[in-house]
DNA sequence: TAAAACCGTTGACCTAGATCAAGACTTTTA
DNA sequence: TAAAAGTCTTGATCTAGGTCAACGGTTTTA
């Protein structure tokens, strides 16, 4: 189980990688069930986890309360919300489960501590991190884009996850109702 | 001028702050004038800035070639695209001055050696950097609002941008059409 | 295992915002 | 300082996607 972070941190960063012991020092194994929630806005995010098996969706809530979808997480990538993990600030953003998940946790401090000591692990951080505003940078210009080429580029990204994801959470992403979803699916076929 | 970026340094994170001699050491006051670029798509981001005085937009290409406005920065925050800055990769994001523009420049190497330098440093630029994507992710999701409430949140964050960014800049980055901004303003008065 | 809740699909109709065109006003450039 | 280019506004028309309603299939819950 170690073994998929430390891959990862490794293929991510060049470098001397990150020693087992030390994961296994700082992270702690965790399972969660479907539709459990790993974080609810006003609450502050004292987690961060990596995705050994399962997937989660991110959500904010409109101004009349509406969930919409901000992105998923799935194997190998990390699941938390930065600005309240960094500043332990109440979150404003939502991760629900979509299927039973395992994830290797990280505290705040901890994750400080190895900061810290790690100019290594600094740097896969600051690089993952970056990656992952560009992402909903890119998001946030895509939806000037029309819903079907959103989610033809949604499904490059992310091929399988029609199988993973039920279509209310995709068009939730796609910014769309369900109902256009399923029309511009019909359409996309033929 | 170095005193406005210790104070917003000061501000942001409380500390010890950051010696006026340590920045002078690092970084470089630059001048652009209006319309000129700061980063263009597909050049690596080699400098980051804070901007002392003027304001500048970030916008990207959509897949027909058309410009969408992602971002302003105004006096007092960071500009570059930090995905490629970290990465020293090729940058998506394009960044151009709206306004004769005062910025305090440093360049990638530097700012990796205040940040392996300086743990408050560090702490800083974690901060920022996680408001920033809470920003956008913020923005990401308050695209599903519709056009007359995100022009009134815009004017809520930036009560002055009317006097400075034209309608033409202001409508792209609400993903509208100008004429469409336009006959929401009337709306809005009355 | 029956009832209730949820999900995807389809149809009919509606609306926010796009597109195209044109005129007045302002800014830039030669 | 005159011409050219860009900006804002308004009108007429169009369309992608929303809303509401209904039905069959599946999953959850009692």
């Amino acid at each position: 189980m170690y073994d998929k972070l430390i891959d990862h941190i490794h293929q991510n960063t060049p470098g001397p990688g990150i020693d087992k012991q030390i994961i296994a020092e700082y992270f702690t194994p965790k399972c969660y069930g479907k539709k459990e929630h790993f974080l609810k806005q006003g609450y502050i995010c004292r987690l961060a986890g990596f995705v050994i098996e399962g997937c989660s969706r991110n959500y904010m809530l409109s101004t009349e309360g509406k969930e919409v979808n901000i992105g998923f997480n799935f194997e190998n990538w990390w699941i938390g919300d930065v600005c309240s993990f960094v500043n332990q600030t109440p979150s404003l953003v939502n991760t629900q489960f979509l299927e039973n998940t395992t994830l290797l946790t990280i505290t705040a401090k901890n994750h400080l501590d190895l900061l810290n000591k790690s100019q290594y692990f600094r740097e896969y951080t600051n690089k993952l991190r970056s990656k992952a505003t560009l992402a909903s940078v890119q998001n946030l210009s895509g939806l000037s884009e029309s819903a079907k080429t959103r989610y033809r580029v949604l499904l490059e990204k992310y091929p399988k996850i029609q199988q993973r994801v039920s279509q209310k959470h995709i068009a939730s992403f796609l910014q769309i109702t369900p109902e256009a979803l399923c029309r511009l699916r019909k359409s996309e076929i033929s």
